[in-house]
DNA sequence: GACTAGTGTCGAC
DNA sequence: TTACGGTCGACACTAGTC
């Protein structure tokens, strides 16, 4: 087996270092970055916190109010809301430019990225440790964010702190310890690796195999017409998606987040592949009809997921088979 | 028991 | 004291079939 040199790409608080972009005089300032429910005030959710952010810490996921708590004492500290068309404008430049370094070029989200470089480092750690620095410069030269570049060389550090020397003391791990330890992506192909199993570690992104909504409702309820308000606009909003890209579904699926934030799901296969907004809204309204029978728990957010995705070749794709 | 399709839950980002 | 988003893929579980 030739050796792999598997490069991981993340932007650090990248919606944080975004807005810093834009206004550089935050880059002193904690700056957090929020996801803020539809219920008005300080409801929901913080999506990134830069480190000055972090240090009374602040972190990805906790609660707007709660990390206002944490900087009552900070007034220079900055809450902003999301601005995902300007990040995802910023992410496509950074992610056209880290493209060009691979062999295999592997996008996972707007922040990060797998490249398999093999073939042009040779599989040399020395000009895979250049290749990463050029990447680096590159990167800051025409986007001006930072980035981290992890290469196999962290890996080996790993390997070395756990005292991993054979591939039977590598046998001996489960999936979920490498994966704790080196990533998903690479904790799964270490395991593969082991086993004697040689997949791409690194692959091209496949197209998406599920499309969803989610809403947090102005209050909780339990109420099918209240619901079904909701559920309707998050059905157009979903079918939206569905025609730009030009797919067909065969499962609907909807989605409780009760008030005690435990989830609840329920989905339903059609007969037949379609796109057709009518039939998402029947099927997820009789879906929520279902759901709520017996239903106790008062419904804090309300979503809705089409999957087993295909995509349509042509429009006239469907008259041309009969 | 092995396999599969369908369903529900979990967690990364 | 508590506080709580949105989107996606992975995977575990179950029932049916052979």
């Amino acid at each position: 087996m030739e050796q792999r040199v598997v490069f991981h790409v993340d932007f650090d608080y990248f919606y944080a270092q975004c807005e810093e972009l834009r206004n550089p005089e935050l880059k002193t300032k904690p700056v957090v970055v929020c996801v803020f429910s539809d219920r008005g005030g300080d409801s929901g959710a913080i999506a990134t916190a830069n480190y000055v952010a972090r240090k009374y810490g602040i972190k990805s996921g906790m609660p707007i109010r709660f990390a206002k708590k944490r900087v009552e004492q900070v007034p220079e500290a900055v809450f902003l809301p999301t601005d995902f068309d300007y990040y995802a404008d910023i992410s496509e430049k950074a992610m056209d430019v880290i493209s060009k370094y691979a062999d295999i070029f592997e996008y996972v989200g707007k922040d990060e990225a797998y490249l398999d470089v093999s073939k042009r480092t040779e599989g040399s750690f020395v000009s895979a440790g250049h290749l990463a620095q050029q990447l680096k410069n590159a990167v800051r030269n025409s986007t001006k964010l930072s980035c981290t570049v992890g290469i196999g060389k962290k890996t080996e550090e790993i390997f070395a702190q756990m005292d991993l020397k054979t591939i039977s003391d590598l046998k001996k791990l489960d999936v979920f310890t490498l994966n704790s330890k080196f990533g998903r992506k690479i904790g799964a192909y270490i395991y593969n690796a082991a086993r004697g199993i040689d997949d791409d570690p690194v692959s091209q992104r496949q197209e998406a195999t599920q499309y969803s909504r989610i809403t947090t409702l102005k209050q909780d309820s339990i109420d099918y017409d209240f619901l079904a308000k909701d559920l309707e606009r998050l059905c157009e909003d979903v079918h939206a998606t569905i025609l730009k890209d030009n797919v067909v579904f065969k499962s609907v699926g909807i989605q409780f987040v009760q008030s005690d934030l435990s989830t609840k799901t329920k989905s339903k296969m059609l007969k037949n592949s379609t796109s057709s907004l009518d039939e998402l809204r029947k099927t997820s309204l009789q879906l929520l009809h279902e759901s709520l029978e017996g239903q106790k728990m008062p419904v804090r957010r309300l979503g809705v997921k089409v999957s087993e995705l295909s995509q349509v070749s042509g429009q006239d794709s469907i008259t041309r088979y009969f």
